[in-house]
RNA sequence: GUGGGUAUAGCUCAGCUGGUAGAGCACCUGGUUGUGGUCCAGGAUGUCGCGGGUUCGAGUCCCGUUACUCACCCCA
């Protein structure tokens, strides 16, 4: 314990449990970079009216949760809440969707903040790996990111997911359905903040969880009913392209995001393992972002899946990754000149692509055994005054308990073939 | 921003109507002067979150405070 500790929300991602969380990263990545998704990074902190035009001005992420700031220099920036902005703007910035292959496809992998009440499964410091898909509008691109979604889950061990799936309208009908959605929210019995929500952002009223809420909204008027006939169309293209895939989804005429920049397919991966956050990922299409902040039209869809979300998720179901050892081998020294002659060793050792570890500082044969065997190293090399004198070192295998001489200039073959 | 719960050993937690701080796991030592994991024997470990109050006496009761946590809200 020192006199700090880490800020409310955050958490030190340390051993063991840290090489589980690179390892959901992973395998949410892989997917992606087999099916032509370029790595992307950008700042953790972009210009704030990025986001308030992006994400949105009434959104709560921009109202009450975003990390903004004055430089010194008078910019006003915010650390990012979400990552989708960022990669549009870099896109444009590097005037990737001129270079006459679209859709650019993209994924990232990082760090987001938002000033949230802390709780299981929301963090003020969180990690997401994300992918978008820039300048195509093909239900195969938005059908394309979810099977990819579906994939990582599903390489991962995670069974107990769901994919909900809606379709918001585009600028056509959307508007149409916005005022139907006003005129009935106006006559129910709401809340203050509700009620201005209803003013501001109609659509994101349906998604209230509480059920007090939820029963006067059982007659609200569904979007589906008035999607115009290009949106049905597509829909019903995506969701045909899922089918044929064997990805199982369920339709969802109440899922709303809580990003202003949706249109059309909408898509959550929820876990009910996880309690009240139950979203493992989420994302969909955003035809009119680029244009709101600034670009031509480029209409893209894009996911981000949570990797702490996922990691609870995964804990959750009970799934252990199967992580491999750390260490291979393990060299114990006895004495100066062993030293010497096992660092040697294992330096050779590492260099060809073998996972080994040493015995630091000056324990006993005993105590370096035992950082052996903590270290879940296969093999142990022990090498002492009487090995030297013979040239070998005893390799003891740590499951068997077995224990040989091998010859110093034969350890690094003897290792090859017995950790192949 | 709103509401609930918790805070005791490195970890998970027990400690009743106030009366000398405990367990399991982990750790250390020895049984093995050159061998881990298993087994046996032994050992160390605490500002009982912090501050105040009541009391002969507070881990326990009261007030305050901080941290953590869960839920609402929101979202990955």
């Amino acid at each position: 314990m020192s006199t700090f500790q880490a800020p409310k929300g955050t958490y030190d991602l340390i051993p063991p449990d840290s090489a589980r969380f690179l390892a959901v990263r992973e395998a949410i990545s892989a997917p992606l970079k087999r099916s032509g998704y370029g790595y992307i990074e950008t700042p953790g902190f972009e210009n704030v009216e990025l986001f308030a035009r992006g994400v949105g001005e009434s959104t709560d992420i921009v109202t009450k949760e975003m990390y903004a700031f004055e430089t010194k220099g008078g910019d006003r920036l915010a650390l990012r809440p979400e990552g989708t902005a960022s990669v549009l703007r870099a896109a444009l910035e590097a005037n990737l969707h001129k270079a006459g292959n679209l859709p650019v496809k993209l994924w990232y992998s990082g760090s987001y903040y938002r000033y949230e009440r802390p709780q299981k499964g929301r963090y003020r410091h969180f990690s997401q790996v994300g992918a978008e898909a820039i300048g195509a509008e093909d239900p195969a691109l938005d059908a394309e990111l979810i099977v990819l979604a579906d994939d990582a889950y599903r390489s991962l061990g995670l069974r107990e997911f769901r994919i909900l799936l809606n379709s918001l309208g585009d600028k056509e009908c959307r508007p149409v359905y916005r005022a139907a959605l006003q005129e009935f929210l106006r006559g129910l019995d709401l809340d203050e903040d509700t009620l201005r929500r209803a003013e501001i952002n109609p659509l994101r009223v349906l998604d209230d969880k509480r059920e007090a809420v939820q029963k006067q909204l059982a007659d609200a008027p569904l979007l589906r009913d008035y999607l115009c006939d290009a949106c049905k169309a597509y829909h019903e293209e995506v969701r045909a392209l899922l089918t044929a895939q064997g990805v199982a989804y369920e339709d969802d005429p109440r899922l709303v995001r809580g990003l202003d920049y949706y249109t059309r397919t909408t898509f959550e991966f929820v876990h009910d393992g996880l309690g009240s956050q139950s979203a493992v990922g989420g994302g969909g299409r955003y035809d009119g972002l680029s244009e709101m902040i600034g670009g031509p039209a480029l209409p893209s869809v894009g996911w981000a899946l949570g990797v702490d979300r996922t990691v609870l998720a995964l804990e959750a179901e009970g799934v252990t990754l199967e992580l491999p050892a750390a260490t291979s081998v393990f060299a114990v020294p006895l004495g100066e000149e062993a030293r010497r002659v096992l660092f040697a060793k294992v330096t050779e050792l590492r260099r060809a692509g073998i996972a080994a570890d040493f015995s630091f500082g000056s324990k006993g044969l005993k105590g370096a055994m035992k950082n052996a065997n903590r270290s879940g190293a296969r093999f142990t090399l022990v090498v002492g005054e009487r090995d030297l004198a013979e040239g070998v070192a005893q390799l003891k295998d740590m499951e068997s308990g077995e224990q040989g001489p091998v010859r110093l200039d034969d350890i690094l073959t003897t290792l090859q073939e017995r950790l192949a």
